[in-house]
DNA sequence: GAGCAAGGAAACAGATCTGTTTCCCGATGC
DNA sequence: GCATCGGGAAACAGATCTGTTTCCTTGCTC
């Protein structure tokens, strides 16, 4: 008996949940194989359709796990650092210069799946504009705490920054993008403060 | 004997790349089999195999025409606009907003690319780099030539705002993006000129 | 120990993928 | 008229894709 066998069954699609993410994140969704991800995640086929009803049903399922650490991991991270709200909104840059340099990080999933699957999936359109949506309501959050006198068009501004930022991580493999998007942050948040 | 076999080979090679194209930007270089392309081109497979070695390489063909069509339209259209230089730089914007307009927009065709094929073909994701490269080239001239007083950051800086608008246009499926990055480009030129 | 259920291994089905080859038709040059 | 050659249609090869099914082993419960 393997040991993944141990596990009990919500172990199980986790750990097929996080292979396929890992394995798709790095190689694409078109271009990882049903059979790739059972090989690498050691289950058999029966096993990840028990669990999952299609290939696509999985990419949601991945999809869905990445906007939850999204929030659980990524918000917490600047929430908890910075000493005002100011300073947090300035860290949204910090936080993404940390992700870029984790050793899986393969660009934004999310706008991956779209490039794939825009026309071809609705349901994966939707669940990659909820993400977005869902950042740029963080980002708002954090300008009205920090009293921005237009906190819509500053958070607007700011989540073009990140996006650019993740794609030109990715694009250029280095994390560098960061530094200069919170650089140019800096200085749009100047702007909508010191108008007030 | 079919209209497309009366054109001349150098057409003929011209009408595979747009047609393979259109398909790779809708729907992904995966998801799009050689037997749509050909069947969309009204050609035959041989006739495709005998233009391209491989799918590989009529995706860098692809890759290749996108980079010219920029270098041809794109930048001729900022440059032709825009009475001094500093309007051409947040003319740039006004560029993009066309773009995302147009009725094949879906992203930029460099950045899905590096999402299915990044770790696959390393020509592919050169490719994609040496386009970025480019433009970031181009924005710094344009950057130059306003006199800005720190032209290299700068021009980072709009090209991020300029990546986070294609990206924010293509998940979004709208053009506004444009609008939010040249608002917050508008920003960033001004502090790079008031400190001279 | 007997029955039961979960799950691995692998065959299978049917479709699709890239790329090659064969055959044939029609246009063009001489 | 005849030879040549480009190219379309389609068969083909071999691999891979998603998803189903079968068979068998193993562990658990009673």
């Amino acid at each position: 008996m393997t040991r993944t066998s141990d596990l009990p069954a919500a172990s199980r699609r986790d750990h097929l949940i996080q292979t396929a993410g890992r394995l798709f994140a790095r190689d694409g969704f078109h271009a990882t194989g049903i059979d790739k991800i059972i090989l690498e995640a050691g289950v058999s086929k029966k096993t990840l359709y028990s669990h999952f009803r299609s290939k696509e049903e999985l990419i949601l399922a991945v999809l869905r796990v990445h906007d939850s650490a999204f929030r659980n991991h990524f918000m917490h991270d600047v929430e908890k650092n910075g000493r005002d709200a100011r300073d947090r909104l300035a860290g949204l840059f910090d936080a993404a210069e940390n992700w870029f340099e984790e050793p899986g990080f393969y660009g934004c999933i999310f706008i991956n799946a779209v490039g794939e699957y825009a026309q071809a999936s609705p349901p994966i359109r939707s669940a990659c504009q909820d993400f977005k949506n869902m950042m740029r309501a963080f980002i708002l959050k954090l300008c009205r705490e920090a009293g921005a006198s237009e906190p819509e068009a500053l958070a607007d501004e700011l989540a073009l920054l990140f996006e650019g930022a993740t794609v030109t991580a990715q694009v250029s493999g280095s994390s560098h993008a960061a530094r200069t998007a919170k650089r140019a942050a800096l200085a749009l948040i100047g702007e909508h403060f010191s108008r007030a």
